[in-house]
DNA sequence: GTCTATAAGTAGATAGAC
DNA sequence: GTCTATCTACTTATAGAC
C-alpha cells in the first residue's frame, strides 16, 4: 500500500470501523455502543453519527468491509497450489483471527442472527456462501488431482470444515486455548485429504 | 413426571425460567431483557426481581437447569448401547434444540462469553467439560469394541464432534435449514466410525 | 467534521403498599 | 407474591452552533 492509500484510509471513518469490528468481534453486535467507541476513540457520540447514521448502517459497513477483506485475502492464494496446501492457507485466515482474540465476524453475527437488521443477515448469509463456493472449487481440484478425498457431494463437505472451524473458534476462544483450535483444524483437514 | 411433581414446577420461578432460556437460546443473553419476560407472562418486571434477584442470577439459574437437564438426558442413553448408536443419540440431542428453533444454549452463550459474568462463564465451560467427558467414553468404548476408529487422543475427537455440532446449529439456524445440519452430522458420526 | 445539548426510549433494579 | 411508582444509568439518535 502507499503512503497515500494508507493516508486515505487513516480517516475518522476507518478508525471508527476498526474499532467496531474489534468489538462486535469480541463481544458482539448486540453488546457494544456508539458510546464504547466514541471513548476509545475520545470523539462525540454525535460526531459517530455524522460518520454512520445509525448502528445499523455502521454494522452493515463494518461486514461489507471484512467480507471484501477476507476475500481478498483468499484471492491471494494461488489457485495452482495443490489442495490441501490451499485448504491450510485457508484454516489460516481463521487462526489468525483467532490469535487476534476475535471471533470470525461472520460466526459471531450467526449466533446473533435473529436480533439483526435485514440488511446485516443478508451478507452474513452471502459471507458463507462465497465461503462455501470457494472451498468446493478447491475440493474438487483436490479431488481430481487425487490429494482430497472424493466425498460426495463437495458442498457437505466445505459446510462441514465452515461448521467445525466456526465453532471451534468459539469454544477455544472461551478457553483461551488456541492450542485446541490448532488439533481441530489440523484433524479436519486430515479427514479430508487422501 | 407425576401430576404433583408437574405442579411443583409449574409455578412462575419455572415459567421465568422456561421463557427466559427460549429468549437466551434464540436471542442471546444480552438480547433480551426482564421487560420482555414480565410482557410474555403478563407480569411486572419487580415481579420478576422477587423471583430472580438480577438478570446475572436468572442467567446462572437457567445455565444451571439446562445442564442438568442435558445431563439427565445423556444419563438415560443405555451404556451397553453399541458405541455408534449412542453417538447417533448424542446428535439427536442437539438435532431436537435445533427443530425447536434454538440453539444450544451453552453454544450461543459461548459467542458471548467475553461479556458474560463471572459464574455464568464458569457454567458454560463445566457444560462442555462435562460434555467431553461423556463423549470420551463413548469413544473409548467403541474403539474397544472396534465399532469406532482409534483416532488418538479421544479427547481431540469429542472436541471436534461437539465443536462441528455447535457450528453447525448456528449456520444451519440461520439458513432456517436443518437439513444441513444432519447432513454436517452425518459426516462426523460416519468419520468417527469404523 | 466535531461539538454541546437534548430528546425519547429502554435497561436493570428498588421501595413500599396491598 | 404481585403491584405501582420511581430511580439511575444507559441506549440510539437529532438539532443546531462553531
Amino acid at each position: 500500500m502507499t503512503l497515500e492509500a494508507s493516508l486515505v484510509t487513516a480517516g475518522t471513518a476507518s478508525q471508527i470501523l476498526d474499532v467496531a469490528e474489534r468489538l462486535v468481534q469480541t463481544r458482539g453486535y448486540n453488546a457494544f455502543s456508539y458510546a464504547d467507541i466514541a471513548a476509545e476513540l475520545e470523539i462525540t457520540k454525535a460526531a459517530l453519527h455524522y460518520h454512520f447514521r445509525s448502528k445499523a448502517v455502521l454494522g452493515d459497513v463494518v461486514l461489507e468491509r471484512y467480507t471484501r477483506r477476507f476475500f481478498e485475502a483468499l484471492a491471494n492464494i494461488p489457485s495452482w497450489d495443490p489442495a490441501p496446501a490451499r485448504l491450510a492457507r485457508y484454516v489460516d485466515l481463521y487462526r489468525a483471527v483467532l490469535r487476534a482474540d476475535r471471533l470470525c465476524l461472520c460466526g459471531i453475527l450467526a449466533a446473533e442472527y435473529q436480533t439483526l437488521p435485514t440488511p446485516m443477515r443478508e451478507a452474513v448469509l452471502e459471507f458463507f456462501d462465497r465461503n462455501e463456493a470457494w472451498l468446493e472449487e478447491v475440493l474438487r481440484d483436490g479431488i481430481a488431482a487425487g490429494s482430497v478425498r472424493a466425498n460426495e457431494p463437495v458442498h457437505d463437505s466445505a459446510r462441514l470444515l465452515i461448521s467445525g472451524l466456526e465453532g471451534a473458534m468459539m469454544l477455544a476462544r472461551a478457553r483461551g486455548d488456541i492450542d485446541r483450535f490448532d488439533r481441530s483444524a489440523e484433524r479436519m483437514l486430515a479427514d479430508l485429504t487422501a
